[in-house]
DNA sequence: ACCCTAATTTAGGTTAGCCTAAAAAATAGG
DNA sequence: CCTATTTTTTAGGCTAACCTAAATTAGGGT
């Protein structure tokens, strides 16, 4: 009987270890979760109790734990975010590993689905893939450092890809009739950080750094 | 004598609100934090005190509280993470208003320092003017959904910006001289459909309709 | 000045999430 | 199969963050 409203962090935490901890459906005991977690081994306790009563964990006194399809599903969301999140902030901001690994186990739990979505297709997730991610123990191998900038930031001379244009329906419509849309490719001529040349297939053109810095380039 | 480790959400949303509530360094009233908090009176005395303990605010029983100097700097903070955050979300990903301000009131509590000024960079935002940005009160009145068109679409008598010129060199020198570059305002004077009479910091200026339909302007 | 009302604070209660220390159960070794 | 050790749970305590109800204070009206 999971109540609707939402869990805590904490909660959500224990189910993200607990399903860490999870090896060929073994129940997890009680002291892995306590080293994993860093609480005390009766805090645990308490908060997989606490779980039961929510119907997210099976767990049964002195022989650890495991999640039901309830809580699998929550392990799962989690996790996912946590994966998105963490590629938002090493890949496109340029976060240290350690780091952006500490902000998105934060974030991770105020992440809505509607965000969540928006960020993975932002990401470039072919959605036919993300049910494949979404739905088990995602690797995060593909650590080709792309980097993602927008195109104020941008160096000269260099070409990349047009990953994004900010949603902004007047702009992408001009933009996308003279051929620059994501997929496409374009090279930064010039910049004096205030106007920016840019030439593309369809041939060249300025913009103002508030557009420039509304396209998002792959280089 | 503020501790080290982080203020909690519910502190940070309370200095938040007395921030937003301050009007001309006026002491701020406890029913009025109730309201806007959604908390009951005798839970904002609670928290204010706290806060008072912490050297956030200055509270005097009875007579509401302010910000000190080092209360007013962690609501310059939360209010500039909140203002990035929720431009990411919704110029970026392209989350709806309302949805997006509310995730972004949840997510400004967990941004580190770098992360903050990652994003800040992504979005673009003149260094020069994020200090100003940052130190005090950013006004976001600009929701008034800009609209891009071509010069040769604009309305007789309107002023807007230049927003961007499709083809560079020639054109773009010969505009150049005109006033004509992003970044500038420009105003269409009258318009038969063929030659656009415009008016720029540089003086008057008459332009064919092919020239126009290649600056885009936003209104 | 004094009273009345509205605003505020205090007092006391609850829950989640943490803790320590003590009790109880499981397990491993002889 | 019994005991010693380890693991886990229970019991009891604490704080922040909420609440309601009761007491207190401030301030306006006559």
């Amino acid at each position: 009987m999971a109540s609707m409203d939402a869990l805590s962090e904490s909660a959500e935490m224990m189910i993200k270890n607990i399903n860490q901890l999870a090896a060929d459906d073994k129940r997890v005991r009680t002291s892995d979760l306590a080293v994993k977690t860093e609480l005390k081994p009766a805090t645990v306790t308490e908060m997989i109790q606490r779980l039961g009563d929510l119907g997210l964990v099976d767990y049964e006194a002195y022989h650890g734990v495991h999640l039901t399809k309830q809580g699998q599903h929550v392990a799962d969301v989690i996790e996912h975010r946590f994966n998105i999140l963490e590629r938002f902030l090493t890949e496109i901001l340029g976060v240290e590993g350690e780091e952006a690994a500490e902000v998105a186990c934060r974030m991770e739990h105020v992440l809505t689905r509607d965000v969540e979505h928006k960020l993975t297709t932002f990401l470039g997730v072919d959605p036919k893939k993300e049910s494949e991610l979404f739905c088990h123990k995602i690797n995060i191998e593909d650590n080709t450092k792309h980097k993602y900038l927008p195109l104020s930031n941008f160096d000269e001379g260099k070409t990349g890809t047009v990953k994004l244009i900010f949603e902004d329906n007047e702009l992408s419509k001009i933009l996308e009739d003279k051929g620059i849309q994501p997929g496409n490719s374009l090279m930064l001529k010039k910049s004096d950080g205030i106007i920016y040349n840019i030439e593309t297939d369809e041939g060249n053109f300025s913009l103002d750094r508030e557009t420039a810095s509304k396209i998002i380039v792959q280089n």
